[in-house]
DNA sequence: ATTGCCGGTTTGTCCGACAATCATACGATC
DNA sequence: GATCGTATGATTGTCGGACAAACCGGCAAT
């Protein structure tokens, strides 16, 4: 006969401040570029001490729901960038020992599809910038640039599909793949130009905006991927190690 | 001729702080579960105030990199809790005004790959569970009840995958399809039944481990949410609203 | 139009302080 | 011996006040 008590649990006074913010900004009350209240003012407002209210600042910040305009101390309502919210999931998912073969199970999964998103909705502006990236790539002095443009076509064709969805769930996965395509990249010579090769047909089934053919290649491509780790000898099973410092 | 300089930008201490014992989080030199030392002791090591040393706290905190234990005021290093992660995924996008139609999209992408990967790598354990999920859902009493048990089924055959990176692009997608889900579950009488018997289905061919038809089950299934918003008259292009404050 | 200067505002950081809670060890009680 | 109460020290949450540096806006001078 144990009686249960429902868990108590205080929230501090910093995490309070922060959940009002947020919500207003959730709900657009507070709308993108507004500027926020002096800590001094919210300070006030909320009645407690401009440190609480910093801390609860931080938390947002943390979030990509407040940013500092560069160069300006103001801060001011942001939607959070895909860049910082994709580095905090790739964060994550190291943590939480992903490994070579994860990340390219679901590239193998997402990418696809994907290219065929992108071959429905790209429009002019869209081939610009993948022409573009695909330029970039070809012209890659070493083997850093070459893989953070390879990334940058896929992150090209990524925003070509017009989805948020997508390009969110995308852009882990390239920030997790560029490190072990870069030791990829260096020990498998024909990579190189494997990858030019499917990125170029690419291109041009978005274009003519072929479907299938889009579909084809994306696969083809990605398979490589997988190919290029074996004949560079590298384990799929073993856990990706996390990228340098910020 | 004009002289180009670079952008020279000054971190704050509280960043550098954090960056720090963030990049320890992240090399596995602090291990999960490990307590960080007293603030105080913080503030002498890096040579800044405690109330800095707080502030970049806050900034790990909110990205799960820390965590406290529940009753506890120690802090713990942690590995990113993935509904924590997911939260702020969801949140992203909603302020990237993402369309019911985006969601679905990406449902559309993801979940018969997830369905046949979990055909493959579903342990007997992860049968249970799904089960007992499925189960759950057919005694659900009131339609928030039903939503959260339908998202519940999809979310432990994404577990029945064992890939971390699927069942976190997963995650934020089921968070957003909630809201929508309950409006229709309301509006159209045989959904309900409809869910029931894919859910069925799947469970079924997850036990047989028949990936063709477990990938035209999960197909079914998700088109029928569409069907379903149709017959509700919500209209695909509009912007998701936010959920309650926490 | 550009530059220099000035006062008011805001942020980053610091110092010191205190109550509440937690961790732990040490007895006291049954 | 196990449980309980208590004392002690460590740690966190919150507070108040302080100050330098940087920013903002305006005005005067060139």
């Amino acid at each position: 006969m144990s009686v249960e008590f429902a868990q108590i649990q205080m929230e501090p006074a910093y995490r309070k401040v922060a959940a009002v913010i947020g919500a207003r900004i959730r709900s657009r009350e507070l709308r993108e570029g507004a500027r926020l209240p002096a800590e001094t003012e919210l300070a006030r407002q909320f009645g407690v001490n401009r440190s609480t209210v910093r801390e609860a600042l931080r938390e947002l910040e943390s979030r990509g729901l407040l940013e500092r305009r560069p160069g300006s101390k103001l801060m001011t309502v942001s939607r959070p960038r895909q860049a910082s919210v994709a580095a905090g999931i790739s964060d994550a998912l190291l943590l939480h020992d992903v490994t070579a073969r994860d990340v390219w199970e679901a590239l193998m999964i997402l990418e696809p599809p994907i290219a065929v998103a992108a071959a429905r909705a790209r429009t002019g502006a869209d081939l610009e910038q993948i022409g573009a990236a695909a330029g970039a790539l070809a012209a890659a002095a070493d083997t850093v640039q070459a893989v953070q443009r390879t990334a940058q076509v896929l992150r090209c064709i990524g925003a070509a599909t017009h989805n948020p969805v997508l390009r969110l769930a995308q852009e882990p996965l390239l920030l997790l793949l560029e490190p072990s395509l870069r030791v990829m990249i260096d020990k498998v010579p024909q990579a190189r130009t494997r990858i030019l090769n499917a990125q170029q047909h690419l291109l041009e089934t978005l274009t003519r905006q072929d479907e299938a053919a889009a579909q084809t290649w994306m696969t083809r491509h990605i398979r490589d991927f997988k190919k290029g780790y074996e004949l560079a000898g590298i384990d799929l099973a073993v856990h990706l190690a996390p990228r340098g410092v910020d």
